[in-house]
DNA sequence: TAGCAGGAAAATC
DNA sequence: GATTTTCCTGCT
């Protein structure tokens, strides 16, 4: 199979895209970048404006990658767009190129089950368990790569299987939320036709008291909108960006509000009241492109940290 | 609705 | 080494 190439559109930017935190699974291997994405293992990296990339599938791969990278949108309108101040003008600046990646709800919706109460590598060492462990083989360069597992394999999984897995207490809303998906074989597209409001309240419903979706919270609700379902101007609060949040956007809450989460018993946790507070005002603030500001400013804040340490 | 438990690995002390 | 933190959510 011939190396593809793939003129793209700027800005654009694969190390921050791949990097960023919002997908996990990313492996560099010398200058390459690779990933199973769907059935195929993707062989990618950047030189210049173009992408050049290889893989385990058959056909011509510009729609899928067109598609994956969101290269459809109009970036540099769109960071214009989100310029509200000086924090996220630094952080396009300095970030330029970053896309959100248009990822398989499936996947995106089990990752962030899995992202709960947890740290990066983590995370992605679960994944990979469960990938090897549910998932198909596909043989790329002579090495072994595994599919993501599909709903109906891990719905059918034994339990001690799943916590085989290191996933922990998460176990059963794996294995909960993989029987609701796949008896419901629409789920995503209804909630992919839905607005963001809607599709939200979808995925927190409750059935005679019981979440649907065991295992997601508001967070991981937001997260699934912007990173799978085309939901633009989801704002996901994690522990970093209600930091971002606290120190630089007291004027959107005032003092009072801000004081009372700083001085919030537990450190972790934010009441469903808040983030709806915090999340919607951030929403209303960066308007209908608010996930790519998100974005943004969770990498910036987070490469800062990661940065002060060296 | 505020507070706490929950696995396990990484960060931090 | 021990303790705290970690891309939070469910339960009471």
């Amino acid at each position: 199979m011939l190396i593809q190439r793939i003129k793209i559109p700027s800005p654009f930017n694969l190390g921050h895209t791949v990097g960023c935190g919002q997908v996990f699974r990313w492996r560099r291997i010398n200058q390459w970048w690779y990933r199973v994405i769907g059935d195929s293992v993707v062989k990618i990296r950047q030189v210049g404006d173009y992408l050049e990339l290889n893989g385990s599938y058959g056909a011509d791969w510009t729609h899928e990658l067109w598609q994956y990278f969101r290269l459809d949108d109009m970036l540099e309108e769109i960071l214009v767009d989100i310029g509200r101040d000086k924090l996220i003008s630094d952080a396009v600046r300095k970030y330029d190129g970053l896309r959100l990646i248009r990822q398989d709800p499936w996947e995106c919706l089990l990752s962030y089950i899995c992202a709960t109460n947890s740290n990066i590598p983590k995370i992605e060492m679960t994944i990979e368990n469960l990938c090897k462990s549910l998932g198909r083989q596909v043989v790329f360069e002579g090495a072994v790569y595994y599919t993501f597992p599909t709903p109906e394999a891990i719905a059918d999984a034994d339990i001690s299987t799943i916590r085989a897995c290191k996933a922990g207490y998460r176990s059963e809303f794996i294995r909960e939320t993989a029987k609701v998906v796949s008896r419901d074989k629409f789920i995503f597209k209804t909630l992919y036709n839905l607005p963001y409001e809607e599709a939200r309240k979808e995925l927190l419903r409750k059935f005679s008291g019981h979440k649907v979706f065991k295992g997601i919270g508001p967070k991981a609700a937001d997260c699934i909108l912007l990173f799978s379902l085309d939901k633009l101007e989801a704002f996901p609060i994690d522990v970093w960006m209600l930091k971002t949040v606290l120190g630089n956007y007291e004027p959107l809450f005032g003092r009072d509000f801000i004081e009372r989460l700083e001085n919030r018993k537990s450190k972790t946790s934010l009441g469903l009241r808040d983030y709806s507070v915090i999340s919607r005002a951030m929403r209303e603030y960066f308007r209908r492109f608010a996930g790519y500001a998100q974005q943004y400013l969770y990498y910036s804040a987070r490469r800062a940290s990661i940065l002060a340490q060296t």
